[in-house]
DNA sequence: GTATTAAATTCGCGACACGAACTATATGCG
DNA sequence: CGCATATAGTTCGTGTCGCGAATTTAATAC
């Protein structure tokens, strides 16, 4: 008896090339529309031929349609093409306090878009949610739905089907992918947040040019996604990214993920809350909003709780920065909103002692936008091809092959 | 006037298919020769007479050689085949104290290998290692050589073409790959320690199977290199990996690289010694191989300096564990000799508190081998396709388009 | 010798990208 | 209006490639 052993190889057929360029060819479309035939060969370096034989399948698939006719000095006039933006994406932002949900189309633009709280009974919570989507459906039932992309602040893991970790949500393990498919009737894409703001930078953001950067994302814990070699890294069972769980001093206050002194203690709204209800006492039911509020007005224990919590931030991501060499850093949070005092001081702070070569960039991002939209790209990645991650291969031309193992 | 911007879109031609079959064959063979054309059918998943086209392919290319015929109990016999390791390379490996030079086969088989002091004095050092290059390439005359490949204990930046970030080797900037390239006429390849050993493991060890992994190297310094998606991450510039120098306390002694309180001051070989000085007075010239002896004959102030060095050890590598959740972490260093004694203490620090998930197997890897053999597939890697790295790509059946901008 | 088995090659086919030729459609000028 | 010119988009012939069936080669068993 022969043991057999499925190793990963995977070879090329005919089609594979018709994958990759129609990949390339539908997200050109995406990026660029409108955008003529022409234009695209001239983009792409395909033949003129090649992208008419590809568009006309794309046509066909309903991924693009027909646009405007376009102006020319002189000569035929293009025929532009578009997207089909009848095609449509239902999306969830799952925060410990607040959901969010809406409908967007295949450009990442928000048909519709509102709020919901979230309760610490995950059954009740996804209950509700499924209830919205269901509604949404049928207010927007002239669109075709792709799927659901939902955003958590946790790991989900692909084998168990389960929110496994997701400290600051408080839930246990939650099967949340079935039961929403279960009462949808849409398949459903589970991402942890701050991977899916880096989908969105790469999707809808500046793209593929930068192939390393990294996204921090500062609410009531810290996450972060790396995007390296072009790839999001998504590390065993989908769990890297816990930079936000490194402990900085292992005598240092204890963290919600049972650990001590991690990063999030120091540096996430709950950290600079914490400081400020340290230096003054009657401080309760104060939000990370009034914090902002408060320095902005001049309030200086405010203003020290924030430099606090800025110095901390930058510490920690100079641990990325040293480690992984990002050409940029993407922040998210609330605290970009007064970006103009805290930008400067986090990008010194990150620029600090920093072994060799050049500090990365700092800028900010919009967070419950980039959230949501990273879920859009989410559902779509599993019919744009490879653009961003390499598990696509598998499920399109390339195909697994056997070996012979012993 | 229009302005062309190079975007890095790729597009898949005819020959794309046979560039990525010719090198899953091509690898396939590496792995498992000597292998029939049969067997590679069979493992490849590939059509017999497409494996014997592009075996033909790759004999004519001198990559593959006949190899001897096999026995069957029944059935025409198989004609095996196998690398032509008439093809070489030329491997050194820098470290502080001393520089290894060798030649090795395609298939990492060493066929000499011998030592020379490393000088404060980069051209000096230089100099020495293409003179004994030059030696072995006459010695070896009879072999086709690919190329040289240098693993040093820094970074070497790709446009500058200059060694820009070794702290411990205590080296200015200095353009190694020239000088070597200019002394012997052959193609210099050069990367980090760490980085080398990561892709000895994928081309050498467990291959492609284990997508994410991390090695981290303990010497003098602290390396580590990040295997994620199964591709080593570079970063900008390949600055990529520096954890060791990642601050765990600001107050911390002051490290080689200008910081304070690197990971590497409190977990490397110096770190060891640091504390078994600050224990014991007139303890002058020791080096980290005599504490390992001391410690083995039950010298307690000497294990407790190592047991330091360990704790500290494991306590940076959770960080990289949470971070990056690999699979596995390896380790290269002397101290793996008694990995009796320190692997189950490393592996139980990196497990304490780990949020959420299963913590990563922890195993020790061959030193000078591995940074030896990892430059070898360094060299290799232009030739036998993209496997450890995407930038392959550009070289071989996939173009760069234009793009027009603006 | 003949049947059987397996390796390796040959050959016809379809998919695909390429590139030249061609068609369609616009502007401008005599 | 008629013709030159320019641009978009399509058609068609060619070469490459992988597929898979048929064929050839070479061994063993009876």
């Amino acid at each position: 008896m022969k043991r057999i052993d499925f190793t990963n190889t995977q070879v090329a057929s005919s089609q594979t090339a018709r994958d990759i360029n129609r990949g390339v060819v539908l997200n050109l479309i995406r990026r660029r529309q409108p955008i003529s035939r022409a234009d695209l060969a001239r983009v792409s370096g395909l033949q003129r031929s090649t992208v008419s034989l590809i568009t006309e399948q794309l046509i066909r698939e309903r991924w693009v349609v027909h646009g405007p006719i376009g102006r020319l000095p002189r000569g035929r006039r293009p025929t532009f093409l578009r997207l089909n933006d009848r095609r449509a994406i239902l999306v969830a932002d799952l925060r410990p306090a607040q959901t969010t949900v809406g409908v967007a189309d295949v450009n990442g633009n928000f048909l519709s878009q509102e709020t919901m709280p979230t309760t610490r009974d995950p059954g009740v919570t996804a209950g509700a949610l499924a209830a919205k989507i269901r509604h949404l459906m049928q207010v927007y039932s002239d669109r075709v739905f792709e799927g659901i992309g939902i955003s958590i602040p946790g790991r989900f893991n692909d084998l168990s089907r389960r929110i496994v970790f997701a400290p600051n949500l408080g839930w246990p393990e939650f099967d949340i992918k079935g039961t929403i498919e279960d009462a949808t009737g849409v398949r459903v894409e589970v991402e942890n947040a701050a991977n899916a703001c880096v989908l969105a930078e790469v999707w809808f953001g500046h793209g593929e040019k930068v192939r390393d950067f990294v996204v921090v994302t500062v609410s009531e814990g810290i996450g972060t996604g790396v995007f390296a070699n072009g790839q999001l890294i998504r590390g065993m069972n989908g769990m890297a990214g816990e930079f936000g769980h490194v402990s900085l001093d292992p005598n240092g206050p204890s963290c919600t993920c049972g650990g001590r002194g991690c990063w999030e203690v120091y540096a996430s709204n709950r950290a600079a809350l914490r400081y400020y209800h340290e230096s003054i006492k009657s401080s309760d039911g104060l939000t990370f909003q009034d914090l902002l509020v408060l320095a902005e007005s001049g309030d200086l224990l405010a203003v020290k709780a924030l430099d606090r919590m800025v110095h901390a931030l930058g510490r920690g991501m100079r641990m990325l920065v040293a480690g992984l060499a990002p050409e940029e850093v993407v922040v998210v949070g609330e605290l970009t909103r007064q970006w103009r005092r805290f930008g400067p001081a986090i990008e010194s702070e990150v620029a600090m002692g920093l072994p060799g070569g050049h500090p990365p960039h700092v800028r900010p991002a919009e967070g419950i936008l980039a959230r949501l939209r990273g879920t859009v790209a989410l559902v779509l990645q599993k019919h744009f091809g490879p653009l961003a991650g390499p598990q696509e291969f598998e499920e399109k031309g390339f195909r697994r092959i056997r070996s012979l193992a012993g």
